[in-house]
Order: C-alpha cells, then sequence, then structure tokens
DNA sequence: GATGAATGAGGATTCATTCAT
DNA sequence: GATGAATGAATCCTCATTCAT
C-alpha cells in the first residue's frame, strides 16, 4: 500500500523522466539544461536533484526504462521459440522495429551525443551485441549457422546495420513502411549467418 | 614555385592538423583544448585561428581530409573493375578496412560525440551512404542485385554495419586479423544482395 | 508581502546595479570586468549573469532607472503647470541640472563610450529630444512660440545644449554655482522660442 | 622636388587615410581592423605601422586633417569681418553646416565612441569651446554681447547644440534643407547673446 | 520534502602589433 | 621599403550542482 506523499513521490519522478525523454529527443541532451527539465515539469531545481543523482543520472534512468522495456519485449520472443532461424531473425527484427517506431524518442536520445559521451549508449550497444554475439553461438553449435561465422564481428555488423537504420528512419518514419525496413535488415542479417 | 613564408605557412597548417588529430583522438574533441593543439604545435593560439575559423573548423578539415584520401582509395577502385560483384564487394570491403587499419585515429575523431554533435559525422555518413545508395542502384539496372531491394535502407544497413564494426575493431586491431573482418562484412553485404 | 529570500534576491540585483553604476562611472564601462562588480559586490560571477542578460544589461538597467527617476522629476512639473513660457523653460531647465547635480555617475556613464557604442546613449538622448520636440509643437500650437521655428531641429539643439553642458559641468561641478548654468541654459532655450 | 619612391609613399599614406576615413564612418572606428584597412589599401598590414604609430595614430590624422580644414574654412570668415553680431554668427553657423554637409564622414568618425573614447574627439570639441569662448569674451568686451553671460557656459552649450544637431543631420541630410538648420541654429545663438 | 538563489571553474576567441624575410 | 605570418593577453559567459530557508 502507498500512500498519498508516496504516491506524489512516484508521480514527480515520472515526470521528470518523461519530460526529460521529451526535452533530450527534441533539443538534444547538452542543450537540455538541468532546470528546463524541473521547470517543465513543474518542480524547482533542486528537486530534479532529489531524485537523481545529477542529469546523467537521468539521462541513464530514461535509457535504461527504454532498454529494459525492449528487452522484455525481446524476451517475450523466447517464450514462442521458433525452430527456423529465418522466422527467428525475421521476429527478432520485427521486434527491434516496432519498438524503435513506438518509441522513436528513445532512439533519438540513444544516439544524442551526450549518450555517446558519457557511454551509456556504448554500455548499451555493447549489451545488445553480446546478446546477439550469444545468440549467434547458440546457433553455430546448434548447427543452423556455418562455424566459420566470427560471432563477435559478425554481432557488431548486424548491431551496426540495425542500430544505423533505426536511427536513421525513426527521424522520418513516413519515408518507408516498417515492413520494408524489417525485409531488408531481415534479408541481410539471414543470409549473412547461412553457409556461404 | 613557392617561397620560404608559403613554405613555412603551408608547415605551420600541416602540423597543427597532425596535433589536432593526435589530440583528438587521444583525449577526445571536447577535452582537447585549442591552446594545447596550438602549443602541442609550437604555435600560439591566435595562429591556429589564422588557419582555421574554429576549433570545429579545424575538426572538419582534420576529418575531410580522411575522407578524401578514402574515397581517393575508392576511386582507385573504379579504375580496374570487378566483373564479379563478390569480388568488387570484397575489394570495396577491404579498401575501407586497410583504411581503417592506417588510419584509426581518424575513425577515433570521427564518432567522438563532438563530431557527432556538429553533425559533421553525420554529414560524411550520409555522404558514404548516398555513394553506397548508388552502387546498389547500379547494381539493380546491371541485374546484379534483385530488383526488390530498398537501396536506400540497405546502403544505410550496410554503411552502419561496416562503421560499427570498424569503430570497434580501430580500437584494439590486435584482437581479429584484418582478413577475418573483410571476410564478415563481405559476406553479410554480398549475400543480402543477392535475390533472396 | 515579501519573504527572506525576495528581499534577499532584490538586495542582490539592487547592489550589483549600485556597484556597477559606481565602477562604470570611476573606471568607464569598457574597462570594468563583469567579475569586478560581482566581486565587489559581494556575489560571484554567476549571479550577475542570473540579474541581468549580459554585462550590457547590467549597463541599461543602470542608465534607464536613471532616466525614469529624471523623466518622474520632470512629470512633477507638470502637476503645478506655468503659465508663463519663460518659468516653464526655467523650472524645466533647473529640474535637468538638479538632477545631473545629485546623478553625476548616471551622466559619466550615459555618455560613456560603450553606451554610446551600444547605442543605449542614443536611444536615451533620442527619447529626450522627443520629449523635447513635443513640448516645441505644443508651444507653437498654443502661439507661445513663433510657428516658423523647425520642432525637430530645436529639439535636437536643445538637448545637444544641455547634454554638453551637463557632462562637462557634472565633472567638477564645483567652478560653476548651479544657478549660472540654469541662467545661461534657460536664457538660450528662451529667446531661442521667441519670435524672432 | 620629389622623387617617385617619395610620391609613392605619400600616395600610400593618403590611400589609407582615404580608406580608414571611409571604413571609420561606415562600420564604426572599433569594428575596423587595421588589417582591413591596409588591405582595402592595396597593402599589407605592416605598411600601415610605416605610415601610422598604431591605429589610434591613423585615426588621429584622419580627425585631425577633418578638422584642420574645418578650422581653415573659419579662419576664412575672418578676412571679411562683419561689424554686425547676426551677420557674424550666421556665416559661422553656415560654415560648420556646409562642412558638415561636405564631410558627413568626418563627422561620424569624430562622434565615433573610439573617438570618444581615446578623448581625441573630446580634445577637438575642447578646442572648438575655447576658441568659441575668446569670441565670446571679445563681444562683450566690444559691448555686442551683454556682460553677464558666462562665457564658459555659453561656449559649452553653443557647441554643444551644433554638433548634437550636426551629428543627427548629417546621417541623412536629405530630412531637412540645410538652410533650415542654419537659421534654427542662428536664432538660439544669436538671441541667447543679446541682452535678456 | 521542496525551493531557487547563489556558486565559480573553465575555454574559446580576437586583433593590434611585431619582426624575420 | 614592404610583407604578412605569428603573437598572446585579456575577458565574457554558461550551467550543473549545492544548501540555507
Amino acid at each position: 500500500m502507498m500512500n498519498a506523499r508516496e504516491r506524489s513521490r512516484i508521480e514527480t519522478r515520472r515526470r521528470l523522466m518523461e519530460t526529460g525523454l521529451e526535452l533530450f529527443a527534441r533539443q538534444g541532451v547538452a542543450a537540455t539544461r538541468a532546470s528546463d527539465i524541473a521547470h517543465e515539469s513543474g518542480v524547482a531545481v533542486g528537486t530534479l536533484y532529489l531524485h537523481f543523482k545529477d542529469k546523467e543520472g537521468l539521462l541513464r534512468a530514461v535509457l535504461f526504462e527504454g532498454v529494459e522495456s525492449l528487452l522484455q519485449s525481446l524476451r517475450g520472443l523466447l517464450d514462442v521459440p521458433e525452430r527456423d532461424l529465418e522466422g527467428a531473425i525475421r521476429r527478432h527484427t520485427e521486434a527491434l522495429v516496432w519498438f524503435a517506431e513506438k518509441n522513436p524518442a528513445h532512439c533519438r536520445v540513444l544516439f544524442d551525443p551526450e549518450s555517446v559521451r558519457t557511454r551509456i549508449s556504448t554500455e548499451i550497444t555493447d549489451h545488445l551485441v553480446a546478446t546477439q554475439e550469444q545468440r549467434i553461438r547458440d546457433s553455430i553449435k546448434a548447427g543452423a549457422v556455418a562455424g566459420d561465422l566470427e560471432p563477435e564481428v559478425a554481432a557488431r555488423a548486424i548491431i551496426g546495420m540495425i542500430v544505423q537504420v533505426l536511427d536513421w528512419w525513426t527521424r522520418d518514419t513516413g519515408r518507408m513502411p516498417a515492413q520494408k525496413v524489417v525485409d531488408t535488415i531481415t534479408r541481410f542479417r539471414l543470409c549473412g549467418m547461412k553457409t556461404p
């Protein structure tokens, strides 16, 4: 059970994160002042610092919340395992593209120079790469993928491809239907995995 | 013919660019003070501003010089045209990887947050994407590549893949022989192009 | 009602303006560093920029506050209208000379090159000229002043006369009693207005 | 007799002064860089410093040349003495207004903040005031002007009036015929001098 | 808990002037 | 005499963070 004060506290934190995400995405992280976020959220600057260690802390919270929700979707895929490699890759790609479509602001912020500078986006990219690398190793073990594929390079290549395409696409999802994006990425991912 | 003064001016400019590249790559662009570059180059701060509009101007000059030399290599490939798609892609990939191997500092600086923030790296990436997109369209016209490939997305995907891999690889080229990197990228690029 | 924090903020602003006026008048605007004003006011540089957009903003505030208080005095004259042109002009001149006598620093700063460069003093002079011009037009309408007087030139002439004399006189009010200054200016103003 | 080298030297000095006057008047003294003047004059920066001690030296030269030519006109008035006070004042005023009309750039530069800051314009104004003051004293002695006029204040008032009006008028001589300007100033000057 | 006024380190940039060629 | 590349002091302003109320 949660009392009124507790609820208000959580509500404030929520508002700060939403405002932060919006401003970060709209004007860039560096150009967004801590006081802007606070005032836009209807609280004083000091209050922001009661909820987050510093501006970077808020940025981390915003990004990790996004990543968490993305990973949730991806983990959901495991519940309905796909025997077929193509199906698995296609559904994985779809999950990523759909997430980007629904959360363009998160994509914007993830590749903001400031996220790069503070290594947050690198941490997240590395995490995605590690997961991808493990998937490839598993597939090789299972014989679904040729054993001469270099898992680390391949994982980097796949994540780089996805990230670059999504960063471009989410700036204006109107220029290309999501399906075409999924198809193209899937095609590159899939046949790269097959025995050459 | 060039007199001593002219030579000295060009030499100074050269030193500033070399020092700039080195410091930018080593400590990051933002952390490198204009005066550091000047002093390290053996001249006064004002001299830097005599040769470049501002710090960003020096950064641009350094990066575009790098890109120019990369494009030179790539244009060199056209002199010995390859009939075979695989050969063309492999040689193109090799040129990129070799360039990265020889110029790791340029790669470092290209993805420095400051290069991203000032849109310089975006300009360069966009340029590479445009070139790549044209190659794909040409290949489609020539019938070497399936007509259902979306050139814009594919080009983004390929450049994203290459750039992400090279950014990672050049941080420590020791962890993987260049050949493996070329092989993996070529594999993804090549079969993504083939009729599915 | 005003709480302690509010009072302290206003007090800080006041101190900055007073210190600014003093230093601007003593050492000239350009030679006065923003940090000098802040430190002399017992606050940090940043605080100055919390209260004023920039150094010029402080300068404007200081000068316009002075002008406002001058205009207040001048408006006060209207409460006790004088039927006689000579009386009106004399009292108007007295108000200006008394203001200058009480606020020599404001006169100093008003004609500081920086005030001139940033057009602040021009704005203020133009404002005084416009007011004067209106007075002349009114007097012409009322038949108190000959209709062949060119109001715009006359207003410029009068303000120029006053301003030049006051700028000189306030540098050392000891060399001439205020009354003599009032008399001389009044004399020129007055008979210039009469039918030739 | 002057050899070619000598002539070229004088010609260079002339060009520097003309360019300086033009640029100073057009963009303001502070905004005009020494190198701008040199290049615009077709010589190198260093050459400017062969002809003038520094930038202020060039400014002085430009201004004093203008003042010299003004004083020449004014001295010319003495050759044809006028018995009548009104005639003397009118011709003196005409000389000033005509000079301003022919040399608006000099007026611009004379009241440039930088001329003010370096006290050059003050020196010149003081010179004009002193001359004017002497004229008034002479007139008082000759009985043409009331003995109760304060010569110093009156001189300041007259010069202030003239200078303010001319500074305004020369910015756009189209808004008022020179004659009107002469008439108005003369009127204020003249009757201020008469017995009240 | 909330507030918001105050802090102050930190670095890019300009341009008059010089002096080696 | 002429050149023009090099000099380097000097100061503005920002904004993340704190802490007294």
